[in-house]
DNA sequence: CGTGAAAACGTGACGCA
DNA sequence: TGCGTCACGTTTTCACG
């Protein structure tokens, strides 16, 4: 189910200009990649069938609202199995101030994503939501000073 | 200029509306939140200009498009100073593999979050764009098992 | 902020290679 | 099977009250 799908250069093409623009209108990318609107609305359909296009995200700036202060934690959850880090990750995914979570190979188990306002309210989450929990063994607070976004996401050349 | 901004009851529920889905029609978010689809037209205008809405991002999957390894490169970059850091992590952005950088706190300088399509190809990433750098002090590396995306980015309430 | 009209767009049916 | 043309209903968008 998570195989490869062969893309053509057309669908390549529209994938490369809904990156930029996920708003393009079909007609747009008809002009741009050189075949008529509807084949466009037709493609598209079907990579989104496919599983390629996950779905159209709103990109928001975490310090416009009010969420200045962003960081990544390393956490350890000891012991390391299934009927505690379930609930763990359930758990953390509902707080509103975690962003992703990611569980990862290496000594950290999982590394949380997270916005807050400022310093005070890091301090609150990590006591409160992570040293605070028995499965939780471990929480290092890594402070993100920037961030970049890479190029558009495309099959391997 | 990364000020806070404040959103009314109907900029928070067209936020959170949008965020489900980038596609909803003016009308729909007229309809749900209460006002005429020009309103609507006006505060999304209003939110892009102020910055809060950074963009519209298609939201593709990795492994679907033959990049189904990812993980999570922490570096190290010595001597930690501006002339050397700033070209690396242009160098590091444009990776075709490279889907996000951070610049930390902490022991690792920089993480940076990769897809690749397999263990090879990580391999060489990991000796030719890194470890061969001259700054590059230290790579650390963690595959990816699984990861998550959390709910909607909105104001700390 | 709402109204309404005009322009642009999405979407499906149909026909052609 | 996949693509292009056309046409209809809907949506976006703008000037105005």
């Amino acid at each position: 189910m998570p195989d490869s799908v062969d893309l053509d250069p057309v669908d390549l093409q529209i994938l490369r200009l809904l990156q930029n623009d996920a708003r393009t209108t079909y007609r747009e990318l008809a002009a741009e990649v050189g075949v008529a609107p509807s084949t466009c609305l037709d493609r598209v359909a079907r990579l989104r069938r496919s599983g390629v296009i996950l779905g159209n995200e709103l990109r928001l700036d975490p310090a416009r609202l009010g969420r200045g202060l962003e960081a990544l934690l390393l956490v350890q959850v000891r012991p390391h199995r299934r009927e505690l880090v379930g609930p763990f990750v359930e758990r953390i995914r509902a707080l509103p101030e975690s962003r992703s979570v990611f569980h990862l190979t290496g000594p950290d188990d999982y590394l949380v994503h997270v916005a807050v306002a400022g310093t005070a309210d890091l301090q609150r989450l990590v006591l409160d939501e992570f040293t605070s929990r028995r499965e939780v063994a471990r929480v290092e607070t890594r402070l993100i000073f920037q961030q970049w976004e890479c190029g558009p996401l495309l099959p391997p050349g």
